[in-house]
DNA sequence: AACCTAGTTTCAACTATTGAAACAGCAGCG
DNA sequence: CGCTGCTGTTTCAATAGTTGAAACTAGGTT
């Protein structure tokens, strides 16, 4: 399960794939191979596979690759079957308008978190360019409910997988101190984000949850130092959760969805 | 480059991923298999591939699979780098608030068309429930605009794949009769949809070109048979052929792009 | 002209993929 | 209670595709 281990050519084109999704910008063949565990030939014919898939596209005149457009049809289908965008849709709106703060959406995928939605309760922002960003699970308060949910086998596969890394003073970076957290996370119902990401930048997140209480995603009310403290965000928390458990309940009952006009 | 012929194991995988993202809807194994070519056991094994790797998502409880979230991170790679959509987005604002009518933004993808934005000038609407959707490239503005400026060796094999469906009495459905008109399109600039795809609905479409004048998408104003005529939508080519060059620039001038926050 | 560097092709050794067949899980039913 | 039919899963030998060292080509540079 973690992704590159083992799945055959599929899966390592695919780690090719993600590979030039990850430089964030064309990059040239030189400069995969450069990150590449693969000998030239071999990543070379990766690289033409994907190409002529359409999962990357070749610009002759730069001589450069980036992800294909077929990605983004395929990812229409998967926004709309596979996230809680759509179901949860209403209720962002519901949410956001409620308190006025930037509300997030946001699921697992493999070890990172994976934003959905982003409200700005200022201007209704357009989708694609904030929808499929990625961010780290251990030191976001999205990542960290969806963790606190999730059942020990995986968990520890997850967590094998995260950086660490200390972006704040306040960020935890040890596996044990992570979970601490997620105990203390569940014992009360809901997390928070105490500038652990970024300074100054503090947020309240519930878990969005099954019947059987497997974490579906995660939704978060986003605030500043300047404006909010913890204790004042803690307020949000029953909203926040009763508007989880409406997500959930609409998810449990609409699994049948077809393409809108 | 007719995409599932022959590219090896993860050509064959990639199919069935788009297979999957094709039913619009959550599936079980069994009904993929039906529409499937592979036999048995190898179905089951591209499916188990894909499900691991984030490329499909597997329900437990229902036993159906659906394209992943890995999709939409890997979209927003695609967005971002190989469309026209960020590029394109200021200069749609102006053009829907001038015309005042719905604006297409749309690319080819193989033999369709994939539509990137689509503004309805009433209000700015989400983006992935619209972005990602796919048409048919031989009765639609975008599309033939499109095909009338590509050259003929990838034309010749993108309209041996048009199913040429009559959607409505005045539908093209012959390859030669699409011939005719990508010519008298080339020959004038910009073209139309004269209730070719949906009865009632009417469009002018211009393409967007390098410099060298290959087609990079296609940008349409859409009306409907009681508000509007062709001859009326005419007057607007002047106003969309100068804000395809514009796109056009910007897109040449634009290589590096970088997330935004 | 000689020399790099970046990208592409070749080809024999090797390994993964393939799919018929057989197996397991689980309804409903006689 | 065991039979029957359906769906999903595993096995394994034949086969076919993948692999990567090496050699080659195309552009640019000294």
């Amino acid at each position: 399960m973690s992704r590159d281990h083992e799945d055959g050519t599929v899966g390592k084109a695919l780690a090719v794939l993600d590979q030039v999704a990850a430089f964030g910008h064309p990059v040239r063949f030189g400069e995969i191979l450069a990150q590449s565990a693969f000998p030239k030939p071999t990543l070379y014919r990766f690289v033409q596979t994907l190409t002529n898939q359409g999962m990357l596209a070749y610009n002759p005149d730069r001589q450069t690759y980036s992800p294909g457009v077929r990605l983004v049809r395929l990812a229409h289908a998967a926004w709309a079957q596979s996230t809680l965008a759509p179901i949860a849709r209403p209720h962002l709106d519901a949410l956001s308008a409620e308190v006025c703060e930037t509300v997030h959406l946001a699921q697992l995928d493999n070890a990172q978190v994976l934003y959905l939605e982003k409200r700005n309760a200022v201007q209704p922002v357009q989708m694609f360019s904030q929808a499929g960003k990625v961010g780290p699970a251990y030191c976001t308060g999205v990542g960290k409910v969806m963790l606190a949910y999730t059942e020990d086998a995986q968990l520890n596969r997850i967590i094998a997988q995260q950086s660490f890394h200390q972006f704040t003073p306040k960020t935890l970076t040890s596996a044990e101190s992570l979970m601490e957290e997620l105990d203390a996370i569940v014992a009360r119902g809901y997390g928070f984000d105490d500038e652990e990401h970024e300074p100054g930048i503090i947020c309240i997140a519930v878990p969005i949850l099954t019947e059987k209480g497997r974490p579906l995603g995660a939704l978060s009310v986003t605030s500043t130092t300047d404006r909010q403290t913890l204790k004042g965000m803690e307020k949000l928390a029953p909203l926040l959760q009763q508007t989880a458990r409406d997500i959930a309940y609409d998810a449990a009952n609409w699994h049948i969805r077809d393409e809108d006009s």
